[in-house]
DNA sequence: TAGACGTATGAACAGATGTTCATACGTCTG
DNA sequence: CAGACGTATGAACATCTGTTCATACGTCTA
């Protein structure tokens, strides 16, 4: 559209727009980060990763602590094993999962005392 | 349900459930960490912070940057505005938006590092 | 003042997401 | 071997989410 360069140079943005649009990650790393995001966006999620940064735990135990049926927990597991987020290693019946990034939870503690200092303000 | 507790026993649990649930931040916590997440997790809002990163803008120019309707924008735009991830300043007809948390910047970067060094395992 | 422009917002729609339910599979035990 | 148990998974359902469309509001300008 011929409109938008007429937008862009009352803007002031001219031929900027191509600077900034190259400081933007391509599109394949934008999905690779909302994706990741997307996996730290569910409350079920984080309490299972919070309840594995301690220990290594069954599914049946994971559901325990956090409060849901294994069914549900199973399922979200599967996402995080998918995502390489979580391990696991067969004992007889049991599954038992542990974490299996460590930069995961780097990534969580900084959000976490983000929004501790969001709460101080 | 009494259940439980057999089946915590035999899951060598125990009592040691109530130490791991400690160590689960509190509810309120956990909702707030995945609200964070949840902003972070669609592809428009992060190439708008991305965006915003190195320049401040107006609706219209974010809109050319990252290729969709100023209406969308200005929607994604409310949720930044909500969370106090962006501020805005208005001259004349045009508002024009900035980051306002340093700290979102931290937890991008640390996450975009996370990608990149999965990437190349 | 009338119209163009930039922005904001509610409603509607389509797509994605999480839980539940039913079921199946493998393992242990009586 | 049969049943109990722990786990996994597909389907169905309800909910949430993001975009589009229509519209409204404020500001600038002819």
């Amino acid at each position: 559209m011929k409109g938008d360069l007429v937008c862009l140079q009352k803007h002031e943005l001219s031929k900027m727009d191509t600077q900034i649009k190259k400081k933007i990650p391509c599109d394949e790393d934008i999905f690779s980060l909302s994706d990741t995001f997307k996996l730290l966006s569910d409350s079920t999620r984080l309490k299972i990763i919070f309840a594995l940064m301690n220990k290594e735990l069954c599914v049946c135990d994971i559901g325990e602590v956090v409060g849901m049926t294994g069914s549900a927990v199973s399922h979200q597991l599967r996402l995080l094993r998918c995502a390489s987020l979580v391990k696991y290693r067969k004992s007889g019946k049991q599954v038992f999962y542990s974490l299996d990034d460590e930069h995961v939870y780097g990534i969580i503690a900084q959000t976490y005392e983000h929004i501790k200092h969001k709460k101080g303000e």
